[in-house]
RNA sequence: GGGGGUUUGCCCGAGUGGUUAAAGGGGGCGGACUGUAAAUCCGCUGGCUACGCCUACAUUGGUUCGAAUCCAAUAGCCCCCA
């Protein structure tokens, strides 16, 4: 299946500035295709993961995939889609914050062999671009009207927030990046996100008028729910690719989580999970929705992409323990593995001897109620279990014996709160 | 500046001199059911050394055997007149 069919069926082209003319260009050999990714933050995230996979598609229908991050462009700020301004990156944060998402796109993208995937950072070529000279030879291809013309400019004006003058040149940055691109790598395709395409298009112009090219621009649907809010976001804040911040359990469980309206766009979107497959799937969901199957091979395929193999399987055992599963034959090392993203709290370990620790008393130390009281009602109501064993007990005394492994006891309340007891001598 | 009103537990909101830790609703937390969903149903929802004790109805003081409930002052909010 030749590229433009796939990302088609895929539903991932919600514009494209030229079909016919890209497909010509496709088909005439191998290209070079750029998206541009905004470092706000060590790690990339769920939304510009898609992004990526974009890039990945290209790079294995035998084009040549330009990660653009952007240094420079990040120090300005995309007032596209924000109701204001957002603080300015000190530059310190945005080397960090590069450095952190250039180990990422490793993983995804090939680095090396043909068509090799090159990592570019706009601050490279932005840094020695003098003021004056930059508004010669680019502020003086846009006109104004055209600019005020763009939505994000438009919303932005209409609203109390306003927008700087730093903003409102954002996307002549962003324009030139693409010729640079362009110029430099040639490059003739930028691929983004829908809400991008007005700094596509921003680039096309340039291109044309810089150097008389025909450039094209490609842009994929956002990542949302199907009532409309953006997908990759939990209570607790984005989904992140890094596992120290979102761990490969918690990822799994985002995904197995995803309602059944979205889990097939998710798969679509997001995953190389073949056509035939995903009609499968399809099928399950449509006949079977209970059984979830469109979900479970989506967790596993995003954990299994993102977090490897041994990142999975450690997903999937703890999300069997997690929801009751029997904790037996454990040690602490996996206990710990298991529970990293649970609140945890250390006692001395001869609090278990003689009369032992009151239950209600572990809980509260376990920080999994505010008082005594609140300990007592959960018991009352069968809410607490230890071990995963429901406790029904008021004055149960916790000794050495109720260790689930050498040194930690394992505390619930409700069905997911769990929290660990440690013991140390 | 003068007059009137209002102030309750996480939120909204009843209440009236004594069975008031304070109706009801929301939210939250448990439980059952379920698809680790939604809906539904049930229980709980100030603290403690816990069949008892303590702290609570803006704050402070007062009346009373006894006050969230009456009085006074203070503060916040609201309205009317100048």
């Amino acid at each position: 299946m030749d590229l433009i069919a796939e990302l088609q069926w895929r539903g991932l082209i919600h514009q494209c500035t030229d079909t016919e003319g890209l497909q010509k260009q496709l088909d005439s050999g191998p290209q070079t295709v750029y998206i541009g990714f905004d470092p706000t933050a060590t790690s990339l995230h769920v939304g510009s993961l898609m992004q990526l996979m974009m890039l990945r598609r290209f790079q294995q229908a035998g084009h040549r995939p330009i990660a653009l991050v952007g240094g420079a462009t990040g120090m300005i700020g995309d007032p596209t889609g924000k109701s204001e301004e957002r603080n300015l990156l000190s530059a310190d944060q945005l080397a960090a914050n590069v450095a952190g998402i250039e180990a990422q796109m490793r993983q995804f993208l090939r680095f090396e062999g043909d068509n090799a995937a090159l990592l570019l950072n706009n601050f490279d070529w932005m840094k020695g671009y003098s003021y004056l000279e930059f508004l010669r030879d680019v502020g003086k291809n846009f006109p104004v009207g055209t600019m005020m013309g763009k939505e994000s400019v438009r919303a932005r004006l209409g609203s109390e927030a306003g927008l700087s003058y730093t903003e409102f040149s954002y996307m002549l940055l962003q324009a030139y990046d693409f010729v640079y691109l362009c110029r430099e790598h040639d490059c003739l395709i930028q691929a983004g996100g829908s809400d991008q395409w007005g700094n596509v298009t921003a680039g096309i112009d340039l291109g044309r008028r810089m150097l008389g090219k025909q450039l094209f621009g490609i842009t994929a649907p956002l990542l949302t729910t199907s009532d409309g809010r953006k997908m990759g976001k939990t209570e607790k804040g984005a989904v992140w690719l890094d596992r120290s911040r979102t761990s490969p359990y918690a990822f799994y469980q985002y995904w197995i989580n995803v309602g059944d309206e979205d889990v097939l766009r998710c798969i679509a979107y997001l995953t190389e999970i073949e056509k035939e497959e995903y009609d499968q799937l399809a099928e399950a969901t449509a006949q079977d929705p209970g059984r979830r199957a469109a979900q479970k091979r989506l967790a596993e395929w995003m954990t299994g992409f993102c977090h490897g193999e041994d990142g999975l399987q450690a997903a999937l055992a703890a999300s069997k323990i997690l929801f009751g599963g029997a904790i037996e034959d454990m040690d602490d090392a996996g206990l710990n593995e298991i529970f990293a993203d649970v609140p945890s709290n250390d006692l001395q370990r001869d609090s278990l001897t003689g009369e032992g620790l009151w239950i209600v008393e572990a809980l509260q130390q376990a920080g999994l109620v505010k008082s005594g009281g609140e300990a007592r009602r959960a018991i009352k109501d069968g809410g607490v279990y230890l071990n995963n064993q429901r406790v029904t007990e008021m004055d149960l005394r916790l000794s050495a014996s109720d260790l689930a492994s050498e040194s930690v006891m394992v505390l619930r309340k409700g069905k997911r709160n769990y929290a660990l007891l440690r013991f140390a001598d």
